[in-house]
DNA sequence: CGGCTACTTGACTAAGATCAAGACTGGTGG
DNA sequence: CCACCAGTCTTGATCTTAGTCAAGTAGCCG
């Protein structure tokens, strides 16, 4: 996609995390547990220590529409002011370092290197959330998968097995996709030897020295 | 959708119109004439003044997704800092009054409310933008045709008959749909009482006396 | 009036949802 | 240690939705 930066939220971080190396506090939450929720008053920003949380809207009805998945590192929290318009859980046992936001919004007041940061931050949220309304609407489920493996092994410089720690349903409802379809889209991109499964949760990126990726498009289940 | 805000985008925006009212000119742009195109230097902002204009990212193989439409009185482009990360495009005849980005951004270094303002604004498109991608994964057609002329119509006070500027192609690009799917979109609503249509740009939703609303999923084509 | 464009409708096809059953896994208790 | 259970994953069958191709219609402009 040439009208896409390969990397929208790689900005520099560095006043956040030492904001968050000055003053924040560990707090654990156990699976599937609410780290914060919609609607209530946004009073701290979290870094992930360990883990992986699921940032997502939840419907009236049950529809769950998961945007993000944020691992060791990444920042949870910053965009919003004062109720949060997303909820957070935890994928598994997740640690995170919490900062209340008096002291962010207090930096933000007379730090221009941090209003600068969390700008290009934002702003790299949006164009990855548009990015992803691209790929909903005109990208085929396995394309969505494979896309989906691609990112998330690229923020794992592991050149071996990538482990998932989210189930099928986190990543269907992330992709656009029943728990059923995520599942025959593995299998169809095992079978056409994009990715090698060795467990259900283990995958590799094939190498693509045949340019099989490019026929991705013709390939049939059998 | 109780997780949703019904109008994300509603923030106060006085500080960014008075800027607009001391430092900008006014800019002609003919019917699909581009604005502002993916990658170039961002230099300035835009204020509609009157038209529509459309949001887009386009992809290599020629996939569109609009994420906005922008009509008299909405902002484009202050999103961005030092390049576009989006393409806008004049729907119909479209005035805009065009604004240096440097004086923005030296106004932003001194004014805290300016800084608030825009702060909301980002975050309110990154909530209208996830609550997109709830809709585009989790609403059928008909639906989203639906939600999308109610939103339209909801930024019009007229309570008559409303119109729209751009084709059912611009609509399905929107929404994610093709533009015979958007056709049959429209015959589906209009034949289940839910929208009035004068013409294929005219239209009018319907209160909803008998709950049909309710009753859509089961609506079949006759 | 003719021709262009956008819109609509129909027929067929493909992708994915849903329903249902079977396979694999990890944990528990006899 | 093994049988059992619950949850997750996979696969199959069927149905719905929407994409594609094709034809026909309605406005609009020259």
């Amino acid at each position: 996609m040439p009208e896409m930066n390969p990397q929208p939220c790689k900005t520099d971080q560095s006043e956040v995390l030492s904001l968050f190396a000055r003053h924040s506090f560990e707090q654990h939450f156990q699976t599937n547990s609410t780290l914060l929720l919609h609607g209530e008053p946004a009073d701290a920003v979290y870094l992930v220590a360990s883990g992986t949380v699921r940032c997502c809207t939840i419907d009236a009805d049950g529809s769950r529409q998961i945007f993000s998945f944020q691992r060791k590192g990444e920042v949870v929290g910053i965009t919003d002011m004062d109720y949060w318009h997303f909820t957070a859980e935890a994928v598994d046992h997740v640690i995170v370092k919490s900062m209340p936001k008096s002291i962010l919004e207090q930096e933000l007041a007379v730090n221009v290197a941090l209003r600068h940061e969390i700008r290009a931050w934002v702003r790299g949220l949006l164009a990855e959330r548009e990015r992803q309304l691209l790929m909903l609407s005109k990208s085929k489920g396995p394309d969505r998968l494979l896309h989906f493996l691609q990112d998330y092994a690229a923020k794992r410089p592991t050149s071996g097995f990538v482990v998932l720690p989210m189930c099928r349903r986190d990543i269907g409802d992330h992709i656009g996709l029943s728990t059923e379809a995520v599942s025959r889209a593995f299998s169809h991109l095992k079978r056409a030897g994009l990715i090698e499964l060795k467990s259900c949760e283990k995958y590799r990126i094939v190498d693509d020295p045949k340019g099989n990726l490019a026929a991705l498009p013709n390939i049939k289940p059998v």
